[in-house]
RNA sequence: GCGGGUGUGGCGGAAUUGGCAGACGCACCAGAUUUAGGAUCUGGCGCCGCGAGGCGUGGGGGUUCAAGUCCCUCCACCCGCACCA
């Protein structure tokens, strides 16, 4: 038998389906192009389809269903999209693991990720859904790389990669660990491969500048991405050889401390240089000792503990200014062939690296810059370099400028000369996006013997992926599937084969934002939807893709604007950028080191955990939720045992969105109990009578009370704090459930409520709004407005303060004349018990807000 | 090493940007109701003190009528980059 309070609980299990169904009915997140309203476009970053969906992800997307739902009550045309980021490794592991196909795998987690996903009743345009391995967005993509290649945004050459001799494949700088294959576990050999690259650093500067108008960006973000482009301003220029093998007779360095110049003791290049290239051809010596540096060069913790090393070539270079001073030439391994020029000259008195450098080999360290409070004639080098400002000394004509005066003599010298110039380098590589796997995005060329490397004709894409491919043996199947390698040339028709590269998954990301708008068009963007939707008013996602991600998408735009897919006005193509904190929670280990999941342990007497049996266990600290650690929660089971609203408002609650939210069971419990309160509390009122009418003042006081929460929600919605309009609700639930006030009054502010939850708890209010006779949908309500007569009381209560701590408080009628609060305060009994015998010297009055006797 | 961030009750966190520190929630305590409660409702809850009162925002110093908030200094933890010439 059911016990007669049952009958008004809230059964999410019943309820939200419900809802969730009659939103799909109402069909009214399908998103409508419509030029007389303004438009909001909300995406969270999608989702790799890994088949199960985790707490990450329901923070993520309950953040984005806030803003999207906020956004649209207040009468945007909200675009709120949803797909899947379906390349990657993980599919083709899987296929060598379980012998699934990387496709038929991808495709069923997709399906099972949505399955999981639509309970949470986000208020997503599913009609737009698409994946990325979807031959219709990939074609589209191919047809993009084609652009890009005849407007030379694309490039082949060879470059140096990780390459896995076991696996036979190209690793990213991430896959290698202790120069080490991360699967295999092999030796990892620097390897030289013709490799497809974007041409991103031709934006350096523009990716760069344009950051600082990124305002509605977490300045993290901004300065993490300028840290990554990393501009630096010098001098590029070269120097006169002695001995060096013929074609060698300069040896460009860059440097940004030009100044420093007569401070110079050698100069050194990287063993990928030309001139140590040469040389290694004709001695053995070098040969050696730059195999060793290619070996060492892998990982970059290897890097950091790896001494400086370096082989006098036994060349020298002339001083530009000295003629007389021979300086010799070093291959070094602290030398990158990748940033300038790959060859440098060292001043050890101001540089650690070149200190460093130096002592090993006995060269001089010669002081150039003096500090301000040093001694010119006696300034040495003693333990560190010195490195911050002061005079040039022992520098010739340099002698007495400081430094950036120093700087721009010498560059002006040796652009005069002939000899250098300024220049301006950036950190920004190249984006390197060939990868030797099957699951990912064929880039679109075919390479025949008579017309070398040539675009597919666009009436051919999508260059699909075969499905009949076999992962037995290592490497990429697509070099071993000769039907499918067997291509016409797109230029003469002869007998040709297909690239078997495919694109890095960063490519796919990098642009479906863009595609959102337009789906299922037949071009990449089709103008009017790319026009009207575009940008992304707000991005949101983890802060992990803070830097390659984010930084990829803005070069696409910049991509598609050139090859006419996106108007110039979406060159940055987000507006604004909210990266959310971690989901963590508690983690349990046995004490014999094994770790145990949430559900394995139970609170024990003494504030710790135990485990269901009742043995000890230690409870450890609240990090990331992660498989290893097993302290994860499925979203799924908490929403089968307490709703997706339930967990929605938790996930919401008490941290602030930025930061990381800990999990905690009591905590969900809370939220659950809190919702169940919400629902008695709207049941009493909706069956309350007429007879029950409170008086005005407390009707008055409510109305007050709703308003100033309308206030605080929207505030807290508006501004990335969910966690304050959570609190904000709460507040006003407490006041409500408190309040005398008449049905009228009290129904108004039920309403009200349902539609300030809405956003996070969409179901519940949506039955709450039902049972009190909304009109329609909530999810389709225009958004409360705040009068702000009712914010504001007519009285205020002034905090009185003697010497700064407080004694008193007066309620007075707001912008009460300073001379009258005066004399109320003095005849305070507190205030005079306080003063004693002394006597006021000052009276600090701050309209409104507070009063302070000082004496 | 370089760059950035954070530090507030037992816990998560508020504080209109210089104006009552601890909103709101969790946990805890007390009371009510109940056959019972891991349900519900009401109240309490920074620390010391019987009390008046004192002390309190990582430590120390400063500016101010007034400091979590501004300045100096030190400490701890977290994140990013890392031989970038």
């Amino acid at each position: 038998m059911k016990p007669v309070q049952d009958i008004s609980r809230y059964d999410p299990g019943v309820i939200e389906p419900k809802w969730q169904a009659a939103w799909s009915e109402a069909g009214i997140f399908e998103a409508r192009r419509d030029p007389d309203r303004a438009k909001y476009y909300v995406l969270e970053m999608f989702p790799y389809p890994s088949g199960r969906i985790h707490m990450g992800h329901v923070r993520n997307y309950a953040m984005g269903d806030v803003v999207a739902r906020y956004k649209s009550a207040c009468g945007c045309n909200v675009l709120h999209p949803m797909g899947w980021d379906a390349f990657g490794l993980p599919a083709e592991n899987a296929a060598m693991e379980k012998g699934v196909h990387p496709g038929d795998w991808t495709y069923r987690n997709i399906d099972d990720m949505r399955a999981q996903l639509k309970p949470l009743g986000l208020s997503i345009d599913w009609s737009r859904e698409f994946a990325t391995c979807d031959p219709e967005y990939y074609g589209q993509q191919q047809a993009m790389f084609i652009d890009m290649m005849e407007r030379d945004l694309v490039y082949r050459k060879s470059a140096l990669v990780n390459w896995d001799p076991v696996e036979k494949t190209v690793l990213a700088n991430e896959q290698v660990e202790n120069g080490r294959g991360w699967r295999s576990g092999a030796l990892v050999e620097r390897r030289e491969l013709t490799q497809w690259f974007f041409r991103i650093s031709e934006f350096s500067e523009d990716l760069l500048e344009s950051i600082d108008g990124l305002s509605d960006w977490p300045d993290k973000v901004r300065l993490m991405q300028k840290n990554w482009i990393g501009r630096s301003k010098g001098l590029q220029f070269r120097f006169e050889t002695r001995r060096a093998p013929h074609g060698h007779e300069e040896l460009e360095v860059f440097t940004t401390r030009q100044d420093t110049l007569f401070g110079a003791s050698f100069a050194a290049v990287s063993c990928d240089h030309p001139l140590a290239r040469a040389l290694e051809a004709q001695d053995p010596r070098v040969a050696a000792f730059n195999g060793d540096c290619r070996r060492t060069a892998v990982s970059e913790e290897d890097i950091e503990r790896a001494e400086k090393r370096g082989l006098d070539t036994g060349i020298t270079v002339v001083h530009p200014f000295l003629p007389d001073l021979e300086l010799p030439v070093f291959i070094a391994n602290f030398i990158l062939m990748d940033y300038g020029t790959g060859a440098i000259f060292g001043c050890p008195a101001h540089d650690g690296r070149d200190l460093e450098f130096a002592r090993a080999y006995g060269l001089r360290v010669v002081p150039v810059v003096c500090p301000p409070d040093a001694d010119p004639s006696r300034f040495e080098i003693a333990g560190e370099p010195y490195l911050g400002s002061g005079t040039m000394i022992n520098s010739g004509f340099l002698d007495g400028l400081d430094i950036e005066s120093a700087k721009s003599e010498v560059t002006c010298r040796m652009e005069q000369a002939g000899t250098g110039r300024g220049r301006v380098m950036y950190r920004l590589r190249d984006w390197g996006v060939s990868r030797q796997r099957y699951w990912g995005c064929p880039i679109p060329v075919v390479h025949c013997d008579a017309c070398g490397t040539v675009p597919e004709r666009r009436e051919n894409l999508p260059v699909e992926l075969p499905y009949d491919v076999e992962f037995d043996t290592p490497g990429n199947p697509l070099d071993r599937h000769e039907a499918w390698l067997a291509a016409a040339c797109p230029k003469c028709g002869r007998p040709a084969r297909r690239e078997t590269d495919t694109m890095d998954t960063f490519v796919d990301s990098s642009w479906y934002f863009a595609r959102f708008t337009a789906p299922r068009a037949a071009t990449p963007t089709a103008p009017e939807d790319i026009g009207y939707w575009m940008n992304v008013d707000q991005y949101i996602g983890g802060v992990e893709h803070a830097i390659l991600h984010l930084l990829y998408s803005r070069f696409f735009a910049r991509a598609m604007h050139q090859t006419g897919h996106l108007p110039d006005s979406a060159r940055e193509p987000f507006n604004a950028l909210f990266t959310q904190g971690m989901v963590c929670h508690e983690t349990y280990m046995c004490p014999d080191g094994r770790w145990l999941a949430p559900e394995d342990v139970r609170p024990s007497a003494g504030g710790g955990h135990e485990t269901l049996d009742g043995r000890a266990v230690i409870t450890g600290p609240s990090i990331k939720m992660s498989k290893s650690k097993k302290n994860v929660v499925d979203p799924e089971d908490i929403i089968r045992r307490y709703g997706a609203d339930t967990a929605r408002w938790f996930i919401l609650s008490d941290s602030p969105p930025d930061r990381d939210v800990e999990w905690t069971a009591s905590g969900v419990e809370a939220a659950s109990k809190h919702l169940q309160r919400v629902w008695r509390l709207a049941d009493e009122v909706s069956m309350s009578s007429d007879s029950a009418a409170g008086n005005s003042a407390d009707d008055q006081a409510l109305r007050r009370a709703m308003h100033r929460t309308i206030d605080g929600v929207t505030r807290g919605f508006e501004s990335f704090a969910f966690n304050k309009s959570v609190a904000a609700i709460y507040a006003f639930i407490s006041d409500l459930s408190k309040s005398s006030a008449g049905r009228d009054a009290r129904l108004d502010a039920i309403r009200a409520l349902a539609q300030l939850m809405h956003p996070i708890t969409p179901h519940l209010a949506e039955e709450i709004w039902e049972r009190v006779g909304g009109e329609g949908l909530v999810s389709a309500a225009p958004w409360p407005e705040a009068d702000p007569e009712k914010l504001v009381d007519d009285m205020v209560t002034l905090p009185v303060q003697v010497n700064g701590r407080r004694r008193a408080e007066i309620r007075v009628a707001k912008g009460l004349a300073s001379s009258e609060i005066e004399a109320r305060v003095l005849e305070l009994e507190a205030v005079r018990k306080t003063l004693g015998t002394k006597t006021p010297k000052k009276l600090v009055i701050v309209p409104d807000r507070i009063v302070n006797v000082v004496a």
